[in-house]
DNA sequence: CCAGAGTATGCTCATATGAGCAGACGGCGC
DNA sequence: GCGCCGTCTGCTCATATGAGCATACTCTGG
């Protein structure tokens, strides 16, 4: 197009969107047909010269979850823009996902959730009431080690709470020195009966953790920081209800995993609705690993994460 | 509004804005009635969730310049938005201002340009053949004292020969020593000539100067920095054609006018069509005086300088 | 100079939209 | 409890708008 044309219609885009005047009188105005002042909207939106946006804590980019959806064929996807305040951004997934949870429909009877910074989170953002009897489980070990005690249950208590619902705890931690005592603690009854219905539940809320020595579960003592060096030596990328997997999604260290309590990743990957919620640039790789390895069904994310993984060739 | 009232249209907002959806979609897909959809577009519109922008070099604000006619009685008034780089201001308001000229309908037989830095550039941005024979006559003494020789010149000349006409140069200094002087030089029937040709014209062009040491009339040797310390002492806020003027638009100095050749602030004010171009926060103050004293029909100025004008509680 | 392709223009017509209005609803004072 | 007032809702209807199409215009290569 010349340049008269984009005058033309950056006049045309004034007086239509900020003077709220019709077309077709803006065409009389400028000496154009109305169905010329059409075109040179549509030529001005479509050009960017005008730029419409919606500015809102809780605004969600459509168009890239429409994307995510379509390219990892999932069943859902909630990206929200990245705030001007990037300390923000965690609140801001945070509550989205508080938000796709209470609009779930049906409203899930049994919610299997792991726990963690993201995850504890998301439990403050739900409001008070978001469902009503909702069974909330915990997916992964963790009770107690955590330095901040009371973390890991608190999560799920919340969650049950603000859904006057009943809180499962597993009683376990998240992993064990020896495989023995893994599947002794397995098989204690009430370790079992709360693995049992994780199995069942009907749907998965979790995060993920960055494999690195800043590590929730380096923190926890569960991981020595030499432990967390060796398993990125190995291809680690981060860890999924506490299992560290590699950057195609496959458990890195049978042995660890085996050690590990709690909800495998085949049962994740199983699941009819597995919700995924993850932030910030330093998660990137991992929510790369999770999402084409297939281990959720619906991501909640940013959309500058969402913006990586769509990025990629593949 | 409550809140749920302004989630729901930030989800209707989406919906219409980025995914292009009629309200009736919209409606059906979020459950509640088409109408309902148009009010809460209407809502987030008026809250400022939804913001329409025109991004571009050229644009303009119609709003304020609506404003500015009715508040002051102009006959027009064109307002570029501040762009994001502070040195591109003076260029889009001389660019509007060529705009606004070679947009004239009746073209003006005959143009009283002042000169100076904003002038100059208002030259610049005139396209080539933005009208055809026009006259344009110089309205304010200048020649060759001015450090770049020919500026002042220039300007009439590069204006008229943009439009294949022909400048008329005033050949005298702006501001003579003596009245005596002034009177003579006023009486020679070039300069004369020029003066009666500048009193006929059918519209004017000119900028003004701050009332500050660093003004082009201390440049240029015609007044000294304690004539201007002086003036500035009297209530002096700028200059216009090089006539000294207080808030209110009147002469400062009888003395100093009575000794300055050119067209009068009477003539500007009687005049049919008078363009002041300003650009600038140093300029609001000169701006406020010309305006608010009737001197120009047409003011071609920023968003800011507007906005400064508008503020006053008058 | 002409033929042909590609593009811009102005139209018809179906659809989307906003203004204005009558009835429903909800809170409040008596 | 009852009527009143202000607000919200869903409607009708006139108007604004976009899709699709036939025609006019323009540029290019022969």
């Amino acid at each position: 197009m010349n340049e008269s044309t984009e005058l033309l219609s950056v006049r045309v885009a004034e007086l239509y969107y900020e003077e709220s005047k019709t077309q077709d009188e803006i065409g009389a105005l400028l000496g154009v047909t109305r169905w010329k002042v059409g075109r040179l909207l549509a030529y001005a939106r479509d050009e960017g010269i005008v730029r419409i946006e919606i500015v809102h804590p809780r605004a969600r980019r459509l168009a890239v979850e429409r994307e995510l959806r379509e390219r990892f064929g999932l069943q859902d996807a909630v990206v929200v823009p990245v705030p001007i305040v990037a300390s923000e951004l965690g609140g801001r997934v945070s509550q989205a996902a508080a938000d796709f949870l209470a609009a779930m429909r049906p409203v899930p009877r049994v919610l299997g959730v792991s726990w963690g910074r993201t995850l504890s989170d998301v439990a403050e953002h739900l409001a008070m009431g978001w469902a009503v009897g909702v069974k909330v489980v915990q997916i992964n070990g963790g009770v107690s080690l955590n330095r901040r005690p009371g973390t890991a249950a608190n999560t799920a208590v919340m969650i049950a709470h603000k859904a006057s619902g009943q809180a499962m705890l597993l009683p376990s931690p998240a992993i064990l020195e020896r495989i023995e005592t893994k599947l002794a603690i397995e098989s204690d009854r009430t370790v079992a009966s709360v693995l049992g219905l994780a199995a069942e539940a009907s749907a998965y809320l979790y995060s993920a953790g960055v494999a690195d020595r800043s590590s929730v579960l380096v923190d926890s003592g569960y991981l020595t920081s030499a432990d967390v060096d060796e398993l990125v030596r190995k291809g680690a990328v981060g860890d999924v209800v506490g299992r560290y997997i590699d950057a195609n999604g496959n458990i890195v260290d049978p042995g660890l995993n085996e050690r590990t309590v709690g909800l495998g990743l085949d049962e994740l990957r199983t699941a009819q609705t597995s919700i995924f919620v993850v932030a910030g640039e330093h998660k990137h790789d991992v929510a790369r690993a999770v999402v084409t390895s297939g281990l959720c069904t619906v991501i909640v994310t940013d959309e500058a994460t969402a913006q990586s993984l769509l990025e990629e060739i593949s």
